[in-house]
DNA sequence: AATGAATGAGCATTCATTCAT
DNA sequence: AATGAATGAATGCTCATTCAT
């Protein structure tokens, strides 16, 4: 019950955005009445937080086991960015939902979450710098922008990316790694 | 009056979002009536209507100027990512209410809306084959994943970038332009 | 432009109710701006108490025209029928609003119109009262109950019916004295 | 608490009209609060859809039993004149609402008690034409016509029949019953 | 004679939440 | 583990009315 409330919600949360839906339209979906809800969930807004703690855990620690196999800085960098594609395919469409919503969190848990956020982006500037610094990267790269710059590119495929579509995810994953690795210029002038 | 309740709204959709923000926090903050609010706009779907056109119909007006006055793909592009960037910097929150409150829009309305969405990026993908056709991108690329990633870079950006901070608009678009043309590989390989 | 807007509200007041009718709703019909009603009219109710005043007034001197011209009781009453009838030819739907709408007065205004009523049913009364007295009708009848059934046969007809349908408004008239004079029974028993 | 709505409902219908009660006005008289109301009912149109429901099912009801109980024509109209006023007494006010406030459904529901109310009256006319043909009724009535007259008659009581006068239910409808089937002339002439 | 702008109160409805059962 | 009933606050919106122009 408590995982189809989260799974309804997630659903609704994307379609219509936290505020627009409401613990009705929640538990209208499974045929319970709220009161039911309640039961779970103290409220409305630690079943934001459940889902954000989830997801992001869940990405840190796939993150955390990619670091500690991968030797060189690209092949990190390729196996985030395959991470980061590749949960839009199983996650789908959760991720909209954590970029979105965020705000709706009390102070406290939107902390909580931002440094958790904080933390992964970190880790691929990490990655970054350690790429710039063994020579694999070029040097005059601001690592911080780059990261940023990265994970606009994978999370912005969010919005548009249809992972039924004619291209597949595998596909996407390949050829944005390629974008950021090479850039799209034909020779350096 | 009816420009100041644009600019209170959008800060606010900015700051809570838009089904957060109520039509008395709008015109509280002006110290106006809720009856002031609808002798100007039909609904609040209208202002946020009023928003998003506003802001689509400027940024088709100015992109299509640069196709005019650019000649080669390569400067085109460069002068679109500077017009998405410094953006941030002239209209501030605009954006971040336009990619985000979409869906609140009656469906008509929505459509309308990604109907000039399209065309932007339709226009920008034709760069990307004018480059690729000219020599001057790299052949491999697929046109329309270039322009979701190129997108993806510049308006991530509205969600950390601080034009008040260390880094100026114009580095940030400098950088950027660099990172799409070049990616970040020390050399080819 | 008055007489316009009167002519409007009776049609709306009708049509949806004096309450669900709204002043914008007036205007609108007519292309003008609300100051103009409160030019014309000191306030929503005071309209409301002008259609009231104009309906029962033309239909109090007319009916005094018929007691003074009629001679026999029969002959008053078949002519008051017919005027109320004929009415619905006339003014058409201002019956409708006259019937339902009275509790939207002030209760000074109310109590006017209430003794103008008041002042028609009981010259009906008078009527059926003299027919009795020479004969005309029967003896033993309530003369007030018999007035108020009259008038709930005439006044419903507004519920009803159409002039524009089969039925002429002369035929109806008719019909409805035959039925006041002669009862549907096919003999005394 | 539902059927404690509805009554409240009903006493401010008839002394205001239904667009000028507002559910304030209703769940203030019973000291509970509007989610109240709103847990019970759907709507406030739903709620005098209810009303109006309830109010015709029953008067179809109870028609219904009387055309089988009597065998003449006479004697059936007889019993229904009664219905319909004896309903004075019992449902008191529901009747007002019934008659005047039918604008303010949906026109689906307004369609769905038209049908019934047509329904009613069509027993009636059947009623009418039965006793022209079996020789009860006089030949050249027009039926459709005396059957609105009938319903003009007793519907008209409801605006300004009090049971608790001097006349009682009782008189009143023996009165109505011999005016509809004698008249009010003293011979035929 | 009419407009444009504004007000303040009120409206139907929805909401997250509570709680006895 | 879940329901049914209720609350109180808020929401988007409409209303009759006013008034300077």
């Amino acid at each position: 019950m408590k995982a189809e409330l989260i799974k309804e919600s997630i659903n609704l949360f994307v379609e219509k955005g936290f505020s627009a839906t409401s613990i009705q339209d929640i538990v209208d979906k499974l045929g319970v009445t709220k009161g039911s809800f309640y039961y779970h969930f103290k409220s409305k807004e630690a079943l934001l937080m459940h889902i954000h703690l989830s997801y992001i855990d869940d990405l840190l620690k796939r993150q955390k086991t990619i670091l500690e196999t991968e030797k060189e800085a690209r092949g990190k960098l390729v196996k985030v960015v395959e991470l980061l594609i590749h949960d839009i395919e199983k996650q789908g469409a959760l991720g909209r939902v954590y970029y979105r919503e965020i705000r709706h969190l009390t102070p406290e848990n939107a902390a909580t979450i931002r440094k958790k956020r904080a933390e992964f982006r970190d880790r691929i500037e990490s990655i970054i710098k350690e790429g710039i610094e063994n020579g694999e990267f070029r040097k005059n790269l601001e690592a911080k922008m780059i990261t940023f710059g990265i994970l606009g590119i994978t999370n912005w495929s969010y919005q548009w990316f249809n992972p039924k579509g004619d291209l597949s995810v595998r596909e996407l994953a390949d050829m944005y790694t390629d974008f950021i690795l090479h850039g799209i210029q034909s020779k350096d002038s």
